[in-house]
DNA sequence: AACACGTGGGA
DNA sequence: TTCCCAAGTGT
């Protein structure tokens, strides 16, 4: 597409920046053409079952946004008339906040929005070198934004920002001296560029534990969906206590062998998951039984990723 | 307003 | 190893 025609297809644009929410290019790549590919249009999307988009999203994380995505998808298609192409239409979808809302006006409908990301918010704090640390900045840092959009060719010039951030106006050693924009930057000018944004302090995570369940019966595997609802809502999984140290009793009957801890981070914690492997021994109270011929490594989350991993050797002899 | 929510790659 | 953090949204 030439640039600036403003003909992105709004259901790729909007898949993409979906995708890209607190994710990066590399990760996202295959994500995308795969969905492409399976769901060309957004009516085949919406046509899909959760537990496939669920599968197919395993692995990219943030999984509240693969259950927003195909409510989106089934609202836009029950309308019929496609995506909104205004920023405050997008903004009353699901899934759809003031980044994305405002990327797919820009972007795929060319109107003069302004985009604000991760990237955008570090150039203007150092452009106008604003000391205000994140995230009570972000008012200040979009009000700032706003006032250097243009009217025209708006798109092109939310994604020429973004790249700016991305590659030379980056977190730790920013590029000045390849920055188009070097003479007009405050930071710059003051010899503070790497130090901004300022962030508020974090604080430190938690470490907690718990206990996953690999359990075989004859050929299958027990697998849970995991409530829609919380950490990993609505992927699959193998059964496990909950990760705030209480007792859980196994969800079946078994032998247990203890196989070893898989450790894992999280945003807000650390979590350390002991391993427990074992031949069904009775009726499980939890989980359904997944036929080993069925069963697909790239459905599961990266958290369950590593106790299958770890199950593998003991499972299938 | 503050917190919940995944993952992987770079330094 | 450890820390940082990446094209945010929902509650």
């Amino acid at each position: 597409m030439p640039p600036g025609t403003g003909r992105a297809d709004p259901y790729r644009v909007w898949l993409s920046e979906v995708m890209l929410q607190q994710t990066t290019v590399a990760a996202v790549k295959n994500y995308f053409i795969r969905f492409t590919t399976l769901w060309p249009r957004v009516e085949d999307l919406a046509a899909a079952p959760d537990a496939q988009v669920m599968a197919e999203w395993a692995g990219l994380g943030y999984y509240a946004r693969a259950r927003n995505l195909l409510a989106c998808a089934r609202a836009v298609a029950a309308s019929g008339g496609g995506f909104p192409d205004t920023r405050a239409g997008l903004l009353t979808l699901p899934g759809i906040g003031p980044y994305t809302a405002a990327a797919i006006a820009a972007i795929a409908h060319d109107a003069p929005e302004t985009v604000v990301d991760g990237n955008v918010e570090r150039v203007v704090a150092r452009l106008f070198a604003v000391q205000t640390p994140l995230p009570a900045a972000k008012p200040e840092l979009t009000a700032l934004a706003a006032r250097l959009t243009p009217r025209t060719r708006p798109g092109d010039y939310a994604q020429a920002m973004m790249d700016l951030g991305a590659t030379i106006c980056t977190p730790r050693s920013p590029a000045c001296a390849l920055c188009p924009l070097s003479d007009m930057c405050d930071a710059r000018a003051q010899g503070i560029a790497p130090e901004l944004p300022r962030r508020a302090p974090k604080a430190p995570k938690p470490q907690r534990t718990g206990i996953a369940w690999v359990a075989r019966s004859a050929d299958a595997l027990l697998l849970e969906e995991r409530p829609a609802k919380g950490l990993l809502g609505g992927v699959l999984a193998f059964p496990s206590t909950g990760w705030d140290g209480r007792e859980m009793p196994p969800p079946c009957p078994a032998d247990w062998r203890h196989l070893g801890e898989v450790r894992h981070v999280f945003t807000h914690f650390n979590l350390s998951l002991t391993v427990m492997a074992g031949d069904l021994a009775g009726p499980a109270t939890r989980g359904r039984l997944v036929p080993l011929r069925q069963f697909d490594r790239s459905a599961l989350p990266g958290l369950m990723r590593k106790v299958w991993d770890m199950a593998r050797d003991q499972v299938k002899q």
